[in-house]
DNA sequence: CGGGGGTTTGAGTCCGTTCAAAATACGTGG
DNA sequence: CCACGTATTTTGAACGGACTCAAACCCCCG
């Protein structure tokens, strides 16, 4: 990740074909039949983003669905007083702006790059022409809006019932996941792509209560910490608190 | 509303009749052409509920969806320790239990009745039959379940950047819209289908805090309560709670 | 080498919680 | 219709977690 100048897949290479693609089997998109990806092959359009880069930003018109190849993408929601607070982060195999789509004309979020991303965007009327075609596509958004929602929920109930020290251990033990990497020691490493700022949003707190908890993880030999570098020494106790009593 | 013993529509008179239900245009069925209506309508099987009786409950197999003809519903969820906490309410013209139906086998949440409810199901095979003759019937679920998406995450992100006071005012702003009545002198009224508890539940707080807004609602003449009985005496008051510059 | 943004630390405050008790409303049976 | 037991709601006092404001720090980059 951190070795710079790599060109290789899947930022570099031929351009990308839907039929040989990583995601091909795992996304809404796996119930299109032949016929159907190629149609998406030949309409999709495949961009380049760099960290910081929009995809899209709220109240854009709403004008096609993005899917995520490869990278990590912040989805961010503007308040009232226009602070961009960061409400979810998508990824690889993930399609993003498809809620928007199905719901009205107009964006209603951002997404921008937090990482070197390529995304695949297809637009309205060609998902339109999908849908109409093969209802089964409908049924695999339906699926997955039905986990998002289910997720969503999740968050707002644990929000209201888990402290903020709590709920960072959830958040640590979801990142890695997607980002660690075990180590000979038996310990986790993992290079976060987000800013204390990020993870005071997702959290619903502030970056200095942010950087206490760390201090105390640091403490209690939980997670150390070093910038955007975290290492975590022992997976069972960050277990621990998010469930003291084991059961 | 306090009238009893009043056997009137919707909770007397005929069998239910689909083609002729006040939500024939409104609800997620309204793109059902007429043949798929009379399936509807020959497979529906409508209920009275009373107050504290369950629809469905938590963990139960998913057998179909259930449509609102009238009255209160509570969407309840059970957390680990047992506690069922009030995550959203439904009323007539809505459909519950469709989440479920699309995401998994097992209803995630219990449906209670918080006032005396009418309410149709619609059975598993049916609705996939339906489903399948008419895509459209799909976009209506994914619309519908989009905007509960928006919703739930606007409630997300008001539950880490408004106190509970303000969030308090918002959800006496949404009841009003359902259940207020306004009066000669220009004040609103209403019967709140619930309990102290269930509001601290929607607000993700306590009772007592509750409680202790209620007081500070008083003293400032925002609204006055009687047991579940509310007077707005002035709704300016009221949105310069959620909006005290007025922008 | 001097910005400058993001991050950390510190001190003080406040909102909401917790625990406990009192008051009130509610349902039931006499 | 009233008495009684139970559940809900309200009130009080004290505590504590997280926020605010402010300053110092650090790292990254030019």
């Amino acid at each position: 990740m951190a070795n710079s100048n790599d060109r290789a897949a899947p930022f570099g290479g031929p351009a990308p074909n839907c039929f040989q693609c990583q995601w091909r089997e795992r996304s809404e998109w796996c119930v299109l039949a032949r016929d159907d990806v190629q149609v998406l092959n030949d309409h999709k359009i495949t961009s380049i983003y760099e960290p910081g880069q929009y995809i899209f930003r709220q109240g854009d018109p709403c004008s096609g669905v993005y899917s995520i190849v490869a990278g990590a993408i912040a989805i961010r929601k503007s308040d009232p007083h226009g602070h961009a607070v960061l409400v979810r982060m998508r990824h690889g195999g993930e399609t993003i702006g498809y809620r928007d789509f199905f719901a009205g004309e107009i964006y209603t979020t951002s997404a921008e790059a937090l990482s070197r991303c390529r995304v695949c965007f297809i637009d309205k009327r060609s998902v339109r022409g999908l849908l109409d075609r093969n209802p089964a596509l409908g049924l695999g958004f339906l699926h997955r809006m039905a986990s998002d929602l289910q997720e969503a929920e999740e968050t707002l109930l644990q929000s209201a019932s888990l402290n903020t020290r709590t709920r960072m251990a959830h958040l640590l033990l979801a990142l890695k996941d997607r980002y660690a990497t075990a180590q000979e020691d038996g310990s986790l490493t993992m290079k976060l792509p987000l800013s204390r700022q990020d993870i005071a949003d997702i959290l619903g707190s502030r970056p200095e209560t942010v950087a206490r908890i760390i201090q105390a993880f640091e403490k209690d030999d939980v997670a150390r910490f070093s910038g955007r570098n975290v290492i975590i020494p022992d997976l069972d106790a960050l277990l621990d608190e998010i469930d003291p009593d084991g059961d």
